[in-house]
DNA sequence: GTTATCCTACTACACTGGTCGGAGATCGTC
DNA sequence: GACGATCTCCGACCAGTGTAGTAGGATAAC
């Protein structure tokens, strides 16, 4: 018999172990308090209006440690989970794929379309004018390499 | 006690009606190729490196009507199908998941962080550049300049 | 008319993600 | 040492998505 199991499984790696919108929500909880317990996880989503049980919260704080975006520690009473990945990498990667997914990988065109179509305050226009003319000052080439800007 | 059902189906709806991935592929091959039969779409994504059954095209092009993002006109032998959506207003709408996921619905930062991150040719420079003047002098109003899209 | 071909409809199945409940382990308190 | 509050583990359910097979209707080709 033909495995098709086996492909689907092969074709599913790929776009596998992301975060889920609720697991999402469960990381920026962890961003934003630190390290936490699960009760204090469910609090922070409480808070922001997401009414789970707690068992959910347990859950998905246990896929996203099987997923490696959280470890925990046993301290006293409870396990306290901590975020292994930081808010800027999770950024960053759901807007690679996003680029990549709708834009052909050329991030310029999701610029243009992001300001034309935004609004932003005074503010942050001068510091988008601030950085472009740095961009353009900077050698469009990227193997002049070595500056140490974050 | 409520059904829980209730809630799930209210907080799935919110989340609900989006595109998957092989169905963007679907989306992508019509904006492509224009209006298009199955088998057409197959072999738009076959080229795309997409080994897929006939069926499974066919099943995609079905729900993708269902959640009423392409039509099909039955014309000689085979249905037609088209996109009812655009690029753009794809493009739009998970953009704006994605700033409202993780920045807080602020657009500024994504702009900022892409900036910092992508590369840029001096032609996209100059671009953005002219756009980020044009933001300058005009108020941050809606203007819905006749430029032509890409 | 029979056959090969193409098309659609229906069904199915695995996996993921959101959501929990119940069962057992622990701990603090009478 | 029994009781109640917590905590974790395990299993479960449902909807959605990726993937496809099969059956049956139409069409084209002898």
């Amino acid at each position: 018999m033909v495995e098709r199991g086996e492909t689907t499984r092969i074709i599913m790696a790929e776009r596998q172990s992301d975060v889920g919108a609720a697991e999402l929500e469960v990381l920026k909880a962890l961003w934003d308090r630190g390290p936490s317990t699960v009760r204090q996880v469910l609090a922070q989503l409480h808070a922001g209006g997401r009414q789970v049980a707690y068992t959910t919260a347990l859950t998905f704080l246990t896929r996203l440690e099987q997923k490696g975006f959280v470890t925990s520690d046993k301290s006293e009473l409870a396990y306290v989970y901590k975020p292994k990945v930081t808010r800027d990498r999770v950024r960053q990667s759901r807007l690679r794929s996003l680029v990549n997914q709708l834009y052909d990988g050329a991030a310029a065109p999701l610029v243009v379309q992001l300001i034309r179509t935004q609004r932003f305050s005074s503010d942050e226009i001068a510091e988008l004018h601030d950085l472009i003319d740095r961009l353009d000052t900077k050698t469009p080439a990227k193997r002049q390499a070595k500056k140490r800007g974050r």
